[in-house]
This record gives structure tokens, C-alpha cells and sequence, in this order.
DNA sequence: GAGTATCGATACCTATCGTAGCGAAAGAGG
DNA sequence: CCTCTTTCGCTACGATAGGTATCGATACTC
């Protein structure tokens, strides 16, 4: 097989990129901590990285695109911690709380949402890039058809982003365990009726 | 008693305002239905409504608040339809995703609602003009503790956010369904546990 | 008719996203 | 060592939007 020439392994001409890729996600996060999101604009963001605005856009071809990509870079895939179905939706939902009260996390996760409701590209992107994944990794561990697993991110992620949303600050301790208990018993014992019918 | 003067009914002097509030409501909700939130501008609303802008920003101090009020005028209160709690809760979830599916209305309420996440004055009104009016009514209607209401509130308004920004529409009604299964059976059997602890 | 406040129109300021152009630097290969 | 390609930092620019300032005209009260 050719491998000089052609292939995706192959090394591309010209200067190589700095690695500085993991330093613009924290002032990202750190940024959009300190002042939220609408302030942390791409100047900012691109000076605490002590790095150019121009860098940035060689590399993210918008801001939501840049928040996308810094979010997925914090997150990671779910742990998935646990067996049982319970414990899984039970261990999700609470890691899905803890992240979002992360600083700056919750912050970049409402702000690129609120974006997405305005422009479908980035709707598109969000979908694709961020929502999807995740829906197919909590298919696989928790067997449960697309619409089910579509209703319990609404509903996990729709109901923490409203609360850090509407007050500033992460859901309590112990309305995140309502969270759960009412997710869970949903799915326990309304598996043959609801909205699969 | 002296009520020509110093009277809040007293009319103020100068040229009366001309009664163009629910034309520019309606211009409003017509631009964000066709244009979204971010591309219905206030001067593209103003040229709609036929009045000049600096018109709408005498009524209104900003983009937000003249979108919290065209909302207020849209909704109105809640119908508050039935007699048992179940009855009451079921009503006004499916009162609220009807809402929020009516054209405009939903993009307005994702779009206000995100710009408040990094703007906190625009949270507070928010908070204070649109949440608390509906939040009391609910209380006082449910028969519920301050704390289970904004739960309740932020369960379904946002689960029904979520899934209108995610999708760009409205949930449709098997999911509305099981968001009401989900909510009544909560609140059913769960009342002396969980998030009151 | 005097006083007051709103109206429409226009121009303006500021902030932000995103782009263009340029010389300098970092590598690869001859 | 020289050339070629691409990224780097820098500065300037264009476009859009929220919000303000100003001004003559107008509507209404006293």
C-alpha cells in the first residue's frame, strides 16, 4: 500500500500547529466563568490563551463551534457507573448535575444552547457533535429505543439548565435526587405505556 | 379627597401615548416566528409595527423586557382548568407545551430565556415579571410548597425548552404525555419524600 | 395660546462576530 | 543553505445589532 503520499496518516506540509489547543479550552471556560457567556468574547478568550483571534478561527470556524468542541473536551463520554438499569440513569443523571456546576461549564452549556435556538447551522452542529454521541452511548448501556433516551436528556438536561438558567447557580442536592427518584420511577414502571404508544 | 391632582388616576400632561402596544406585541411575534429570535431586531420589529424605534424604546428599556411583556400578553394566566390536583397539574403542563408551540411564542420564550443566562439583569426581570406572577398562582392553585412549584416549573418548562431548542419545534403530544405521566406520578405518591427533605 | 410629552426620522456610539492582508517563523525536502 | 508551504501574531476592516441623542412636528391640557 502507498502510505507516502495521499493518506490521512500523512504528515502535511508547512509549519505544524502549535499545541495550544487544550490552553484555549481553559480561558475558554475560565472566561465564560468569570464574566458569562455573551462576555467572553473571542478577543478575550484569544488573550488569556495568549494567543491570536486569528488562531482561534484557523481552528474553530465560529465561537459555538470553539464552546462545542471546549465542552466535549471537558466532559468526556458518561462513566456510566453501575449495572442496573436504575443505577446507570441514577449515576448519569447526578454526573450530568456535578458537570454543569463545574465553573464555567454550566455557563458554556446554557450559552451555546441559547445560541443554537436562534441558528440552525449551529443547532445542526450541536446535534451532531454533542447531542448525538451522547444519545448513542445512553442507547447502548441502557436499552432503551431513541425516543425514550431523546426524552430523558430533555427532561435531565432540559430541567438543569433551566435551574442554573433562571438563578445563576447550579440545582440543589436535593432537588437533583428528586430529578432522579421521578426518572427513574418513570422508567421503571412505565415501559409499555407512555410515549411509545 | 383631592383627586385632580397627585392622584395615581390623574392624566399626566403632555401628548397621550397612542395606543400602539398590541400592534407592536403582534409585529413582535410575527418577526421572531419568521425570523427567528436573533434576526427579529428591534428595528426590523419597529419597521413591522409601523412605528420608529426609538418609539418602542421609550415603552421598553431593552430588547428583553419588550419581549417579557409581549409574553406576559400573549399567555395571560395560567387556565387553571379542573379540580384535583392531577387534574389542575395535567392542565396547565399541556396548557404550557400548547404555548409554547403557538408561532412565535416558543423562540421568543427559548430566546429571551437564554439571553437572560448571561445578562442578570434581564434574569431578575425575568424572574421577577414572568416567573413569580406564574410560580404564586401555582402555589396557590396546587397547594404546594414554594420549593416543589419552582421543581415542578422547572421540570416542564424546561423539558419543553429543551426539546423546542433542540428540534427547532414543538414536543409532540405522545412525549407531552408521558412529560404528564412522568410529573402527576411525582407528585402523587412522592409527597413526603424527596426534594423537601 | 402656553406648556408638556410623545411621535417619526436620522445619525451616531459601542460591542461583537468574523474576515482580509501582511510580514515573520517553523518545519520538510532538495 | 535555499525554497516551498503553512501557521503565527498583528492590525485593520466589514457587517450587524442594541441602545442613545437630537430635532422639528404634533397632540392634548389648562
Amino acid at each position: 500500500m502507498v502510505m507516502t503520499r495521499g493518506t490521512a496518516s500523512a504528515r502535511p506540509p508547512g509549519r505544524p500547529r502549535s499545541g495550544v489547543n487544550a490552553v484555549v479550552y481553559a480561558a475558554t471556560l475560565s472566561t465564560v466563568h468569570e464574566l458569562g457567556y455573551a462576555r467572553a468574547t473571542v478577543d478575550r478568550i484569544a488573550a488569556r490563551a495568549g494567543v491570536a483571534k486569528t488562531t482561534i478561527y484557523r481552528r474553530w470556524p465560529s465561537k459555538g463551534e470553539l464552546i462545542v468542541d471546549c465542552l466535549l473536551d471537558a466532559l468526556g463520554p458518561v462513566p456510566l457507573e453501575g449495572t442496573s438499569q436504575a443505577e446507570l440513569m441514577s449515576s448519569t443523571i447526578r454526573w450530568i448535575a456535578a458537570k454543569i456546576g463545574e465553573p464555567g461549564i454550566g455557563d458554556a452549556f446554557a450559552g451555546v444552547f441559547s445560541d443554537a435556538v436562534s441558528d440552525p447551522p449551529l443547532r445542526e452542529i450541536l446535534s451532531a457533535r454533542f447531542q448525538d454521541p451522547y444519545r448513542l452511548q445512553l442507547q447502548d448501556a441502557l436499552g432503551e429505543p431513541e425516543t425514550r433516551v431523546l426524552f430523558f436528556i430533555d427532561v435531565v438536561v432540559g430541567t438543569l439548565l433551566h435551574r442554573m438558567g433562571m438563578t445563576g447557580s447550579p440545582m440543589a442536592d436535593a432537588d437533583v435526587t428528586a430529578l432522579v427518584d421521578m426518572v427513574l420511577r418513570h422508567f421503571a414502571d412505565g415501559a409499555d405505556k407512555a410515549e411509545t404508544r
